[in-house]
DNA sequence: TTGTATGCGTTATCAT
DNA sequence: ATGATAACGCATACAA
């Protein structure tokens, strides 16, 4: 590949010159920018991001370290971020922890000299560990909250207190939460605000587990929300409230006739049979921002401790109706 | 951060001595490499990657270009091209050219410093540009055939043929395809394999374009789907697979009662409603593999003209049945 | 086995 | 407005 030196003599100028042709342009005779251009253009030359990382202490590359590229939740967040970080001209690398702490920490450890800071989505981590590589590069977190750190968090929470009420309002008086592993925020914020709407309407809630959530976790739990006196349930996510569709279509129990289901996030929601009534919570967004934030931070235009709350709608579809007792009355 | 310079004044030794502790211990007296990585432990030192790869002109790092993130079908193969890349030690820089084939020329160009080597997804390039950037680095192509160049085929031709041939078996005389834009290589080979098949077998085959291949598109085909006078159609992926089971409930035309539907890759089709027949490919196989071939090249030990095909095969669930007119018999 | 010296491609600091 | 040159942190011939 061709170097600044190269392209420096076939335009006849020096290194300098060509370096702030493409860095800082208007410091040069708008002649001399567009012809050294033009010869970097015929010789294929690109700035060399590593070597002007090393110079700069600046890489251009943020790191991103998600639970699981493939959740769909994740990969619009990623997408909606890689996006944005590369309108501001940052690369985006990648990490994918597979739900791992120790992942999380060793992925941090290797990224963190090639990228200028981090967004961590749904860490898994300690707080301590969050802590010790935030003192080395700027960290902005989406749901999870550590006080004193710039975060995105999605406040599902009224929505699934919206939707607790909804299903009271319509004659339900037992629910059940599908969760995640207790280590997630997200989860524990929905857990809670369900638990908290329960109480308040004075309706039974129980709360059951997945291991990891997605569909065919889902699928399994059916069994154990049937074992309940639940006429609703509520998922962690629209994957297992899919997987929780299917899994009690399988024990010909008719959604919503029989059972109501409502997820969480509306990333695959109303592509589903019939379409999910959902908790809305535009990731999207999330991934966007947090982008935003990080890069606000990279630049000292923004202080370093910033927290950004994203609001959640209650979507109702088709897999909401009174309870079966409430029918027939 | 430290430098090796203060690890080596630290420890009583020389740079070239720290340098070696970590790059090549093997040269070393143990007791130094103990003694000179204990010190570095205590001063927090990690070997800055950007350094190391100016110097050695390795950054550590791949890139790995798709169209689309969200997209399952490549969300899934990132996991596990990231997955891999990961232990062979090499990090992931992801780039998304939503689709549009200047920015993969964008994404290549600004990408390239920083990274050994390209992945490029089912990429919308030129020939003479995909060599050009080949030139520079070795690149692996995955769904794109290019003379010269590894690559890693994903052959769903065959899995289609089986599935016209199915079709044809139980009757149908007359299906469609719904296709994704002509530039991509898959989408050719998907749709020359049912007209093969289809002239094969003395079928009436017609042939649907989407502008982009998701679920929504695929939804809004239903309409020309039923303009035809087929009684089964094949879409290029399973999300305008499940769009056109959507799009025909829609017009209460059942499935697969009234129309079949098969889709292609298999990676949400088990998830859907009614379970879609699919042909699956294999896609985690695909980044893995594709990893494992870039990685191989960059070691100089594997020609950098591998051609991987992966087999495709017919999955049949609930989205197939006889034709409404030979039931009738 | 270890140290010395040089270069990797760029930007920044002084000059001019 | 442009040029000369010294870092940036590391790896590696070459020496010892």
């Amino acid at each position: 590949m061709p170097t600044i030196k190269e392209v420096a003599e076939a335009a006849g100028v020096s290194r300098a010159t060509v370096s702030r042709a493409f860095g800082k342009p208007t410091l040069l005779n708008p002649a001399t920018v567009e012809h050294v251009r033009t010869i970097a253009r015929q010789l294929g030359y690109a700035p060399n991001q590593v070597a002007r990382a090393l110079s700069t202490g600046r890489a251009g590359n943020i790191g991103l370290i998600v639970p699981d590229i493939a959740n769909p939740f994740f990969s619009t967040l990623i997408r909606a971020a890689q996006a944005h970080a590369y309108t501001a001209g940052y690369s985006t690398i990648l990490g994918d922890s597979d739900e791992v702490p120790a992942m999380e920490d060793v992925l941090l450890g290797k990224l963190a000299p090639q990228v200028e800071g981090f967004i961590l989505a749904s860490p898994r981590l300690s707080m301590q560990r969050i802590k010790a590589h935030a003192s080395r590069r700027p960290l902005v977190l989406i749901n999870r909250d550590v006080a004193g750190m710039p975060k995105v968090l999605i406040d599902a929470a009224s929505g699934f207190e919206e939707a607790v009420d909804l299903l009271a309002s319509i004659g339900h008086r037992s629910v059940a939460y599908v969760g995640a592993p207790k280590a997630s925020w997200a989860n524990r914020q929905r857990q809670n605000a369900v638990l908290n709407a329960a109480g308040r309407q004075g309706m039974t809630a129980t709360v059951l587990h997945v291991p990891r959530p997605d569909h065919e976790a889902g699928r399994a739990s059916a069994a154990e929300v049937l074992a309940t006196s639940a006429t609703a349930v509520l998922a962690v996510d629209d994957l297992v409230a899919q997987g929780i569709v299917a899994g009690l279509n399988e024990r010909k129990i008719s959604v919503p006739g029989d059972m109501s289901v409502i997820g969480c996030d509306d990333i695959i929601a109303a592509t589903t049979h019939p379409p999910l009534s959902t908790i809305a919570v535009h990731c999207r967004d999330a991934g966007w921002r947090a982008a935003e934030l990080l890069i606000s931070i990279l630049n000292g235009s923004l202080p370093p401790a910033m927290k950004l709350i994203l609001k959640s709608d209650l979507v109702l579809r088709q897999t909401v109706a009174p309870p079966p007792h409430f029918q027939k009355r």
